[in-house]
DNA sequence: TCTGGGGTCCTAGGACCC
DNA sequence: TCTGGGGTCCTAGGACCC
């Protein structure tokens, strides 16, 4: 039988800033969303006070200050450093490996299995905290399903990290006590839904009768059900092309001028255009939009987007940028108090399936070369040497990160010093 | 004062065709 | 009095994930 492993960082956005800062040990610390909104992260010590996730900051600020919680801006640089990092240790460790998310792999272990696996993923989470500083748990099953149950077990339950769901014995007991609603897959509404066929425990899914359930929900529920019965429906992936590519963000204060927007839209437009460069793609269309506030009780509210299609896919900047002015120019009106602005890169398509004929000549190679030349600097000499003039220079948009922590890894003039003291 | 950002997949329903 | 039916393609919106 193959076998899936979960690798998963335990609370890995404040793992990463305990790495570099000890004191930080045992003591409650959350990490807030861009802008400073929303908490998105919490250790251990602060899902205890009882922060739940996602909530935003302003409702929890006493509770922090009276249980001293740390409190972290985002500092993606950083997380995202070292997520590489236990990727590529993970890559040098398991042959067939997909990285679902910043924190998280999927392992496939194909069958005959030659070694004792329970015993490899101890290795494995030693290994990735020997040389990161990041702990991790592993959950061992027949399915991604359940490896995901079995990583739940496994960070919960066990002293080890590592839990294996295979033997069907307990299996059949970690489901009974396993609730319905923390399955991969299974959110809010189903859970909801599935209330009214007295179904609250992965054991009533498992158990109930499949095509009952798929008349009254998708086809999605039904590999969920399979799943959790030992059958993989869902394949290790390991294609990371994206099929759109999205750009957006809250601005730091709300502004009510074309210009700014434009800005901005110009900024995540340009930033969307390296990650299409980067995976080698084209866009065939852009789509933008732009709202207020669309909490705030008072003030009117505005959103609105529009899309372009162009002439053919491509992946210049300076074109797609005018392209998603001409978009903003058709939504935007005066007036209204800006919160938020996005763009996004429709039907990406490979670089080398452009087709070519005599009415659509190939993109400019020059222009290409320029694009490619400017990504290559930015990355090796720091994201913002050069950009385009439409994206500004003051970026009064820009998003607040009061509280980021230095960017140890990344950042020549931010790594962290090791200070020795004489005795005596 | 203050409410994230970036994705995927599926379905229903409309438009259109013969 | 009676107003087809089947197929495809596209899009918007909902649900989920981290």
């Amino acid at each position: 039988m193959n076998i899936f492993a979960l690798i998963d960082c335990n609370n890995f956005y404040a793992s990463c800033e305990r790495v570099f800062d000890p004191s930080l040990q045992n003591k409650p610390i959350v990490i807030l969303s861009n802008n400073d909104g929303c908490i998105v992260a919490r250790s251990n010590e602060a899902k205890k006070l009882g922060i739940p996730m996602g909530a935003p900051l302003y409702k929890w600020q006493e509770v922090c200050k009276k249980y001293q919680v740390k409190v972290f801006s985002s500092n993606y640089a950083l997380y995202g450093d070292m997520s590489n990092r236990i990727m590529h240790i993970l890559k040098e460790l398991c042959e067939n490996i997909e990285i679902y998310s910043i924190d998280e792999a999927f392992v496939l272990f194909k069958a005959p299995l030659k070694f004792d696996l329970y015993k490899y993923a101890l290795t494995i989470k030693q290994t990735i905290f020997q040389q990161t500083g990041i702990p991790v748990s592993i959950g061992l099953g027949p399915s991604k399903t359940l490896a995901k149950v079995a990583n739940h077990i496994a960070k919960k339950n066990t002293s080890t990290g590592v839990f294996d769901i295979t033997d069907d014995y307990i299996r059949n007991n970690t489901l009974t006590y396993f609730p319905v609603s923390d399955i991969w897959g299974i959110g809010r509404q189903i859970t909801k839904k599935l209330l009214n066929y007295n179904i609250t425990t992965a054991k009533h899914l498992h158990d109930f009768d499949i095509k009952t359930l798929r008349r009254e929900f998708s086809v999605v529920l039904e590999k969920t059900i399979e799943e959790l019965r030992g059958i993989p429906c869902i394949e290790l992936e390991n294609i990371t092309t994206k099929k759109q590519i999205v750009s957006s963000r809250s601005f730091g204060k709300t502004t009510t001028q074309l210009i700014q927007v434009e800005e901005a839209i110009s900024h995540y437009t340009a930033k969307a255009c390296v990650k299409l460069r980067r995976q080698k793609s084209l866009a065939s269309g852009i789509m933008v939009f732009i709202h207020t506030n669309l909490f705030s009780k008072n003030k009117p509210k505005y959103s609105n987007s529009a899309s372009f299609i162009f002439i053919k896919p491509t992946s210049d900047t300076g074109n797609i940028i005018s392209s998603a002015k001409l978009c903003l120019k058709k939504i935007f009106k005066p007036g209204f108090e800006y919160k938020k602005a996005g763009i996004m890169l429709l039907n990406l398509v490979p670089e080398h399936i452009e087709q070519h004929d005599i009415f659509n000549p190939a993109e400019d190679p020059k222009k290409y070369k320029l694009m490619l030349a400017i990504d290559s600097i930015n990355a090796s000499m720091g994201k913002t040497t050069l950009f385009f003039c439409a994206e500004g220079i003051n970026q009064k948009w820009q998003m607040k990160s009061l509280q980021r922590s230095p960017r140890y890894t990344t950042n020549w003039q931010e790594l962290p010093i090791a200070s020795c003291r004489k005795k005596g």
